[in-house]
DNA sequence: ATCATTGATTTCTCTAGAGAAGTGCCTCAC
DNA sequence: GTGAGGCACTTCTCTAGAGAAATCAATGAT
């Protein structure tokens, strides 16, 4: 005789955790609400501490709330940024001194929170792609509405930049795009290539995510119309501040 | 008198996890290896078996180790599959009888796991694109080296495939942009809008992720060179498997 | 040899309780 | 009114222990 295929009832915390999902999803709960916290679930499901804290723990890790300590738990935001990829690069705009990120935001006010630029030597793979190891960086922190959104590092082959407003904090109108323009070395072709992952530690500090919030990886690869490399730039974005956008033709 | 700047020492869960990841990124623990379980934490560390197994959450959730209930907690690995936005999608390919897919795997097989086509009535915003609500709605899961990594679900408006192959499981070669192809209206330009996210559980069930893993989520809009929308793709990607990449002059 | 059982090991779920630390509101003195 | 202090409430960290459930290897019966 076997055993009838009963199906398993999931456990408690995991069933308060649907609950309070299901509350979310359907817009019970909205942005900002504030969420039944350990108390509030241990009297009224009888339940220990632990296991209050663990339902709550699950919505945490998925993104869809946000702790408040001494608060409470709140319900999360999503107000995410729209990022264009081919139409944003296109000639137009850098052509015109306008800095890429203009497009992006669409009017809302950003900044550059800190700026560090080095000369350094680059990693295999960097120094692979723009032919040698001499870079000159430039990280970057960008924020929106005081919200740090994106991190930023960029790396140009030091031979092509050394002397040139690259090298400063102000690279003037049009960005670092509309110089390398200037030098005789205007991008013509990009590659984006974008992963998906949960952020590192440092990266957590820097864009002050919440548990439960991935972040999008793009490593865009500019090169002239010649095929030379001129930039290689890493971009750590916070997964919930952005959709990113492609347009293209077959 | 202030208080001195005393940076505080983050508690113990958090100091065994950095060490853990440290251990992780560094190299010393590879791909499949096994980490030191909740008894060997609390046995080395002099700890409670709550507090073993918070700072093993930690990892899980960030997608760098997963558990395997009775055997242990292992390294996980990373080996993405590359799919190529603007390049894969060019006439060349789906104009000789090659799926789009195919270039997606490099010579990795890969299976359609599941299919369901119905007709359906969209929800408003693939309506409004699709310039009516009626449509005829593909559903897949695709799987490589036996592991699920995607799924995808493709909206068709009604009026324009009644009839076709595209509303039978086997389209034929090439594809429904074959098909489409030869009806009149072959796909000219595309949009694909990209979000990361944790996901939903039924997402977690159906691609079988570990906690800690995001998912890609990409709405792809197909038109014919006059603009007219004759697809609407969601599709949901399992993080860990993929590296997108997007191809775009300037 | 093959298969079933057993037992050790492991993760998973949950209880009960305690102190630390941050938040926010209210009250009281000025 | 304005600021300081206090207090209630909240999340956070951790201890100690127990049984359930899955895995894996070894053992024993056929």
């Amino acid at each position: 005789m076997q055993q009838s295929p009963v199906p398993p009832e999931p456990p408690i915390y995991r069933r308060i955790a649907d609950g309070l999902r299901e509350a979310i999803l359907s817009g019970d709960l909205r942005d900002g609400d504030r969420l039944p916290g350990e108390n509030a679930l241990m009297a009224r499901h009888g339940i220990a501490r632990a296991t209050a804290r663990q339902a709550l723990s699950v919505l945490i890790n998925e993104g869809l709330a946000v702790p408040k300590r001494g608060s409470g738990v709140y319900v999360r935001q999503f107000r995410p940024i729209r990022r264009h990829g081919s139409r944003r690069l296109s000639r137009d705009q850098w052509g015109r001194g306008e800095a890429i990120w203009d497009s992006d935001t669409r009017g809302r006010p950003y900044t550059v929170d800190e700026v560090y630029i080095d000369r350094e030597t680059a990693e295999d793979a960097v120094a692979r792609v723009l032919g040698g190891p001499e870079v000159w960086v430039r990280r970057r922190r960008y924020s929106v509405d005081e919200r740090p959104v994106q991190l930023s590092v960029s790396h140009f082959p030091a031979a092509l930049v050394e002397g040139t407003a690259i090298t400063r904090e102000d690279t003037g109108p049009g960005g670092v795009y509309a110089r390398l323009g200037e030098l005789g070395h205007a991008p013509a072709h990009f590659t984006e290539e974008i992963k998906a992952r949960m952020p590192h530690p440092h990266e957590t500090v820097q864009l002050d995510l919440p548990a439960g919030t991935p972040v999008i990886v793009i490593a865009r690869v500019a090169r002239t119309a010649d095929g030379v490399a001129v930039e290689v730039n890493e971009m750590i974005l916070d997964a919930a501040s952005y959709v990113l956008q492609y347009d293209f033709d077959s």
